[in-house]
DNA sequence: CTGAAAGCGCTTACAG
DNA sequence: CTGAAAGCGCTTACAG
């Protein structure tokens, strides 16, 4: 920086104001530096800018299970949202696991991010709320109601209620539900699903298998289901990956769907909308929920005493190939 | 840190001893720092080490295009061996275009990270060279033949004559190439699929169709082909995307696959291996080649003078469903 | 092992 | 705008 504000002829401190894009510096003297800066190959040292100014302009964001195409497409546009606004990601990964995203997170305190954002965290409130309380946590996928975290997610449970209205309306009774266990947005689909088939009085048919969100526990239900006398006439999985698991499964058995069972997922993962699986399921708009976190994240900055924030978006039924009417003879 | 000292009634010299695990402390001591650590909610500041030790033990990663599963598959193992070995990645994305990736690049630089991987890559040789000279780089995915950067990638000419040899084995003789465009690995697998058509008496068969790595491109391929008098029998597209394209066209048009029409693609994601899907594809090792390249990256830090190492991998051929023998009819 | 010192490359605040 | 100074939280090297 020395070297750069000799080349330009100004003062270490101007070149400082330049490279933090500062409002009062003259075109002339900022063009100079800009110049001279590149003819020396000189870049920012974000170390050092970081110690200096207390802000590491980087956001820690946490991933659980890579292996989910919905996540992956949020952590895209996650990371295209944050570079327009001057932050860069550093990256954590977990797989659903409380003990490894723990450590994923203090490793990645170190950096000292401006921010953390965990994406489908499986932590326990009370570890959230004592994160939240180090550094400007926001949360997506979940509500926590807890003061010291923000919460950004779409409403789980009427998303479950909108698929068990679909199914209903399509004239099924025996609807049942593969869960996804202690996963974000898991509990409130359990919910959603129970109290609207309660509602639409189908009380009698709540039907719920233990699941995770994995294809693995797709296939170990649909398995099991196998083994029945009767099958279900549809299946409502906790997310795309739970119900390409119940899919496969049924197609290596012969099991026809829609014609024999209907299959709806939950995310509309890219996989979801392949020709070949064409997967009725519930839609979260990730771009938009990107969007609005790192909004929320800057928001927080600005203001870090703000109240708490949780947003929730509404989602909406995508209906493709998989599910339709009941067989007539099955009822 | 200083007031770790104090608590744990040693110097400063030793807290930061015991903090980046030096051998030569007394188990008691170390305890000891690290107890106190606990107790004040102590956490290394990985920006003032890195200005201290000219040692970010940050990789910068540059991503193109996060919605091919198979780059995805590749992030995950990669930040799972980094980590392994005390690592972080921070993360750039970029989407197979030239100015976006080199811009990713320079604001990753910043961060002083000991080294950069480049994942599937389309920087023309000569920028290489040049961040080469600034940082060590790994490219993964693309032979380069430049001493400034190291690679890894599979052996692409070989996976292609492995389809060829595949198909032709069938029985096939008309076998059209979708290529990959300037992607990386696009042209050594154009190239293998000539050669290996010409070496079995195919050459007048040739077909090469232009493309990139995307699911459109093979959409695209497919709707041309569709319009012309007769089908190809077989389809060798240049990644697994460009065969989903492929794929999703046909059987909107009624094309049996395979039996009117064999498709084979590349990469062997995770699209690949959907048994709705079943496409024979070239399997990259990705976890290996994601071993082998911090491998590499450390072998280069701890030398940075070694000579230049490039690292190629057989591939290898699942045959699933998609491909078959052709029709005796149309011959 | 301790203790004191210098320095990494910036930012911040201030007098001019 | 300049220029000089202090400080961010570490690491490194060194004498003891």
């Amino acid at each position: 920086m020395e070297d750069v504000a000799r080349e330009a002829g100004v003062s270490r401190a101007l070149v400082s104001l330049v490279f933090r894009g500062q409002p009062h510096v003259s075109e002339r003297r900022r063009t100079a530096v800009l110049e001279a800066a590149d003819r020396l190959g000189y870049r920012l040292n974000a170390a050092a800018s970081s110690l200096a100014s207390r802000q590491s302009r980087i956001i820690g964001l946490v991933v659980n299970d890579l292996s989910n195409p919905y996540l992956v497409a949020g952590t895209e546009a996650l990371q295209e949202r944050a570079e327009s606004v001057g932050r860069r990601l550093i990256l954590g990964l977990a797989k659903r696991d409380a003990e490894h995203e723990q450590a994923a997170i203090e490793t990645l305190l170190q950096h000292r991010p401006d921010a953390l954002i965990l994406a489908g965290t499986v932590l326990p409130k009370a570890v959230l709320t004592r994160f939240g309380r180090q550094v400007p946590t926001l949360v997506m996928g979940r509500i926590v109601r807890d003061a010291s975290v923000d919460c950004i997610a779409i409403d789980d449970a009427r998303g479950a209620e909108l698929v068990v209205e679909h199914l209903a309306g399509l004239g099924h009774s025996r609807i049942l539900h593969v869960d996804g266990g202690g996963g974000a947005g898991a509990a409130p689909r359990r919910t959603g699903y129970r109290k609207t088939m309660t509602r639409l009085g189908l009380a009698e048919h709540i039907d719920v298998m233990a699941g995770d969100f994995t294809e693995q526990a797709g296939a170990n239900a649909a398995r099991q289901l196998l083994d029945r006398d009767v099958l279900p006439t549809a299946v409502f999985a906790a997310d795309d990956l739970v119900a390409l698991g119940v899919l496969d499964v049924f197609r290596g058995a012969g099991v026809a769907v829609p014609e024999d069972v209907s299959v709806v997922g939950f995310d509309d993962s890219t996989i979801a909308r392949l020709q070949a699986i064409s997967l009725t399921s519930v839609s979260q708009p990730v771009l938009h929920m990107s969007s609005l976190a790192i909004d929320a994240v800057l928001a927080r900055l600005e203001d870090p005493t703000a109240g708490y924030r949780a947003v929730v978006v509404p989602p909406q039924l995508v209906i493709r190939g998989s599910s339709g009417t009941p067989r007539p003879a099955t009822a």
